[in-house]
RNA sequence: GGGUCUGUAGCUCAGGUGGUUAGAGCGCACGCCUGAUAAGCGUGAGGUCCCUGGUUCGACUCCAGGCAGGCCCA
């Protein structure tokens, strides 16, 4: 095995080890080899095979990548199966787009048959494209045998759910008033509903009731909808409030007592209060008398009327609100519906016949107003929910619809709930549970084409009922086995399918599909096909410990799958879930497909590499925090830390390359190491801790901090200080120590970078990997800490401080890092004596001082400087004060600070005055020669007394330094050997140091005067020496 | 309207059982260093820790109310 250096560009360097990967089957070999450990269960949820992946996906899968990728490491076996959503409206949505229709009667012209196809082939290519996002990312899970939704075995475990839900009793046909979108001609689960609401400016309209018995005084009714009044069959009070009866304007109407001045301000006078319950039974004058029957048009009671808005008497419609539905049904109210399934007036209501419900509003208040029957109309900004994909606004409307009876089981889901570990734990306490205790049943079918079919069928004579729940059953029950055995589970083909009612009469299926939710939230049961196939694999992998989606999964893929996890296994489906934040867009606002702000990773991924988009989602903030996506931010990540690592790694298979230091080369036990080597395998192990704890934790961000602080160290401390050390010819003992150190410290790194950068983490362990080690980082096992010591530590900080506040010494003094100092003087802190010497020296080299020196008193380099304190000695001496300035600016500084400090007061004799401590201000400054810097991490006393020695080893470095330059300007290699020649003053520092320069510069010969043939040469001006110099490559 | 999260430097974000002088990275200025680095080091500028009130010897932190934004619900 050979070190080597990485590949620098990161698209080639990942595209290789993407290669290398493919080659050697790593990912399968992952699982292979971990066969028959302790299973760690994850679950995939699927992506709505819709839609292209953006830069907001990939923080989940980042999580879905890294968790199964450290349990591996840890020896668990975690099987990823991926998985697909296929069905729903939203593919139905693209290929109405693709076909330019927009109508279920359009789709029924176009053909169903070719409309599903069409819609099998969008979610193909959708899934290609997110193969290629997951490949590229190194998001490992098995693409090769996915579930998908819309296959048969997978529909076939659905249909043996429903029956098994049918058979508890929790399956059953209804009429509720839902949320229904006219457009896409189907209702809607409140979890879709949920993702469609938005702002919008509505009517907000009062109407005039007037009492049939006296129409003279008229009920003052509110509503947002004036296109429900048509369908108005009674007004409803609350028969517990108080209603009053005033005059407004020289006209009487009645409304709640507690909205009067909230609706008609000042300008109402009351002339009468009483119960709501009076109200009740009274008649009033309709809009439109569309109704018939004795209860039409009369007051009822209702203990939902609110006060808190409107004029506490509601308009009710029982066609189009689910309160009204129910209260109408209660009340043996006339049913009325002037609204066809299109969301359009029919012809019972002639004023807008034909017309858009909602682009009728104006129309009707215009009459109303025309008719007097208008009081006033505004606008009003509200909340108001829209399909989710396509945006119409969604009608309350009284439908049939298959449920599940979730409220039926309430008790047992809430209490499974309470088994997940939520991370971040709000999510679970607070919305999830809010969701929970307000669990309403689940309106499952669908009136669409391509989804999971009901498997419901009904006798045509005797109206009989058959849930049929596997293939097998629906062939025994089939008027043509045949067909049963062969057809596909999917409209329009199933709808074919008839079969034998007991009573003689045929059966045909119901022809609703799937709440696509059911789908994805079954895969816990239906990726195995379980009952009929993979009984072993199920039984193994339910529950999952792991599972991690965004928030918005909240009402969506954590709850229906937590629904029939519960309902047909009695146990909730997963034991921790990671909520992932929404990625918003630069601007703050949620990227979604519909604003059209959705970044596109791959562009990024390209310029930056996998591993820099990775760095940055798992460690700019914790998981749960929505981000701002920025490419900035993953330049950052690339740059500041991805780059650093690499270079680290260089760094070491330079010296290695020259030394002939393989992984195999023997190296001192870690004991017999410098302190400084011991103090980094401390740091390793501290590291190796951090990241385990906090992956335990379900941290990464914890994780990620660990192993930049690491990093930072390795590099900007060890490798820093350790240069020196590689730079000597042959293979020392203390050379060994550090290559060992270092090589030991990025072997470990690799590792744990490996569930978060796998690419680079992969290309560093290729390069360092031992004869014997797995051939993937991917196959290692997650590595354990090497020993650590804490003292150690702690001396380290101390060093590092004095060695910065020497450093902020030498900045003050002006002086440069080359010119070597006589000492560095160190106010001694308790402890000290512990740190080793080796450390101490350490501070000489980085400070480059002569002698670094424990001191207990600062006395010696610095002295006092006094100065009046004005604030303080104007209010008391007055006129006197600038005299008494003066004089103590004439008095020896170290003698008044001695008194002060002494005596507490100090006398001026010829003002004949004494000064108090608070009357003289008392500050430092180093004496001649010295510069100080003092903070709360200690004080250091810098001499700066340069003698002619000191002078001539500065000019020396600096002569050195600048020939360094010159051989990199030239090109030469960092082994190259050259020929020096040089002329000028700068002769006699060649004279006085030719041996070091020999050997710091890699001459092999120094000349006095040109050389012939230079590669390189230039002017040199050192201290006031002037010169010039040549540089030759020997033997290139 | 309700629930929940967030609000800390120009930007992206940490942090703190209530206690001297609130942090990092990036960016900016000046200086330094550089035989690994598109790097590094030092210094500096830059903060009403969203606002108001309360509790307290002491509040950025706890409590209450509000404001703004996100998500979820109605």
């Amino acid at each position: 095995m050979a070190l080597r250096k990485l590949e620098g560009d990161p698209k080639a360097r990942e595209e290789a080890v993407l290669a290398l990967w493919a080659e050697r089957d790593v990912f399968r070999r992952s699982l292979a080899e971990r066969r028959g450990g302790p299973r760690y269960v994850f679950y995939e949820g699927p992506p709505t095979a819709n839609g292209r992946p953006h830069i907001g996906h990939l923080l989940a899968r980042l999580q879905k990548d890294l968790f199964p990728r450290y349990k591996t490491m840890r020896g668990f076996y975690v099987p990823r199966k991926a998985g697909w959503d296929c069905h729903g409206l939203p593919v139905e949505l693209e290929v109405e787009k693709e076909l330019g229709i927009s109508t279920k009667a359009e789709i029924e012209r176009y053909g169903v048959e070719a409309f599903v196809e069409r819609c099998k082939a969008s979610v193909q290519r959708y899934i290609g494209a997110w193969e290629a996002m997951i490949r590229r990312l190194g998001f490992w899970i098995d693409l090769e045998h996915p579930y998908v939704t819309y296959s048969d075995d997978y529909i076939e475990t659905l249909w043996w759910e429903l029956k098994e839900i049918h058979k508890g009793g929790l399956l059953y046909p209804g009429h509720k008033i839902l949320p229904y979108c006219p457009r896409c001609g189907t209702s809607l689960s409140s979890h879709e509903v949920a993702q469609g609401y938005d702002r919008v400016a509505d009517p907000s309209v009062y109407v005039r009731m007037p009492l049939a018995e006296d129409p003279q005084v008229s009920f003052l009714v509110w509503t947002t909808t004036p296109w429900t009044l048509p369908a108005n069959v009674a007004l409803a009070v609350h028969p517990r409030e108080t209603y009053a009866e005033v005059d407004f304007e020289g006209e009487r109407l009645i409304l709640a007592r507690g909205r009067v001045g909230a609706v008609l301000g000042e300008g109402a006078r009351l002339l009468r209060e009483f119960p709501g319950s009076e109200l009740v039974g009274r008649r009033y004058l309709p809009l439109y008398p569309l109704a018939q029957g004795e209860r039409a048009y009369t007051v009822v009671g209702a203990e939902f009327v609110s006060m808190e808005e409107g004029t506490g008497i509601v308009h009710i419609a029982p066609a189009f609100g689910e309160e009204d539905h129910e209260l109408g049904k209660s009340q043996e109210l006339p049913f009325l519906q002037p609204v066809d399934r299109a969301g359009r007036f029919t012809d019972a209501f002639p004023l807008a016949r034909g017309e858009f419900v909602k682009d009728a509003d104006p129309k009707i208040i215009a009459d109303l107003k025309a008719r007097g029957r208008l009081f006033r109309a505004e606008t009003i900004e509200h909340d108001y929910p829209f399909c989710w994909r396509c945006d119409t606004p969604l009608l309350y409307y009284a439908m049939e619809s298959w449920f599940i009876a979730t409220t039926r089981a309430k008790g047992e889901i809430l209490a499974q709930a309470e088994t997940i570990a939520w991370y971040p734990e709000h999510v679970g306490s607070g919305r999830f549970a809010d969701f929970l205790a307000s669990l309403r049943d689940w309106a499952l079918s669908r009136d669409r084409y391509w989804g999971t079919p009901l498997p419901v069928w009904t006798c045509g004579s005797c109206g009989a009922l058959e849930v049929v729940g596997s293939r097998e059953e629906l062939v025994a029950r089939a008027a043509d086995p045949d067909l049963a055995r062969k057809v596909e589970l999917h409209r329009p083909y199933i709808d074919r399918v008839e079969l034998r009612c007991p009573c003689g009469g045929k059966m045909r299926r119901l022809p609703y599909v799937l709440d696509t939710w059911f789908d994805s939230g079954s895969m816990h049961t239906a990726q195995w096909h379980y009952p009929f196939e993979n009984e072993d694999e199920f039984r193994a992998s339910y529950p999952a410990d792991f599972i991690s989606e965004g928030l918005d999964q909240t009402r969506g893929w954590f709850y229906t799958l937590l629904v029939t996890g519960v309902l047909l296994h009695g146990k909730a489906p997963y034991r921790n879930v990671l909520v992932t934040g929404m990625g918003l867009d630069a601007q703050g606002q949620k990227m979604s497909k519909s604003r059209g702000n959705v970044l596109d990773p791959m562009p990024i991924v390209e310029a930056h590499g996998a591993d820099a988009v990775r760095w940055y989602l798992a460690s700019e903030s914790a998981p749960w925090n929505e981000r701002r996506y920025s490419e900035e931010g993953v330049r950052q990540a690339r740059y500041g830390f991805l780059e650093t690592v690499r270079n680290c790694h260089d760094f070491l298979t330079l010296y290695a390359g020259i030394d002939g230091f393989t992984p195999d080369t023997p190296v001192p036990a870690p004991a017999a190491r410098p302190a400084l080597d011991r103090w980094l395998l401390s740091r390793l192990g501290e590291a190796v801790e951090g990241v385990t704890a906090a992956l335990d934790a379900y941290d990464p961000l914890g994780a990620t901090r660990a192993i930049s602080a690491f990093v930072d160290d390795l590099s900007n401390w060890y490798i820093r200080l350790s240069r020196p050390r590689f730079w000597g010819e042959g293979l020392t003992e203390d050379k060994l120590a550090a290559y060992g150190t270092l090589y030991e410290a990025l072997r470990t790194l690799a590792l744990l970078l490996a569930p978060f950068t796998p690419f680079l983490a992969e290309a560093l362990w290729q390069s360092l990997r031992r004869d014997g080690d797995p051939d993937s980082v991917h196959l290692a096992r997650w590595p354990d800490p090497p020993p650590r010591d804490p003292a150690l530590g702690a001396s380290m900080a101390r060093v590092r401080a004095v060695a910065s506040l020497a450093l902020g010494a030498r900045n003050l003094a002006k002086v440069k890092v080359r010119q070597p100092l006589p000492a560095l003087h160190v106010l001694r802190r308790p402890g000290d004596e512990a740190v080793p010497g080796e450390l101490w020296d350490l501070v000489k080299a980085e400070v480059n001082v002569r002698e670094v020196a424990l001191v207990d008193d600062l006395g010696p380099f610095r002295v006092p400087k006094v100065s009046p304190e004005f604030r303080v000695l104007g209010p008391r001496h007055g006129p006197k004060a600038p005299r008494i300035a003066a004089a103590l600016a004439r008095m020896d500084p170290a003698a008044v600070a001695t008194a002060l400090a002494r005596d507490g007061r100090v006398s001026l004799p010829d003002e004949g005055v004494a000064l108090l401590p608070d009357e003289v201000k008392v500050g430092w400054e180093p004496r001649e020669g010295f510069a100080l810097v003092e903070d709360r991490d200690g004080a250091v006393a810098l001499d700066l007394r340069i003698d002619a020695e000191l002078q001539a080893e500065g000019d020396l470095r600096e002569l050195v330094h600048r020939l360094q330059l010159l051989r990199k300007e030239a090109g030469f290699a960092v082994t190259d050997r050259i020929e020096l020649g040089y002329a000028g003053d700068l002769g006699e520092l060649f004279l006085r140091f030719g041996d070091r320069i020999r050997d710091e510069v890699l001459a092999v010969r120094l000349e006095a005067g040109p050389l012939d043939g230079a590669d390189h040469g230039a002017e040199l001006a050192v201290h006031g020496r002037t010169g010039r110099v040549w540089l030759k490559r020997v033997g290139g």
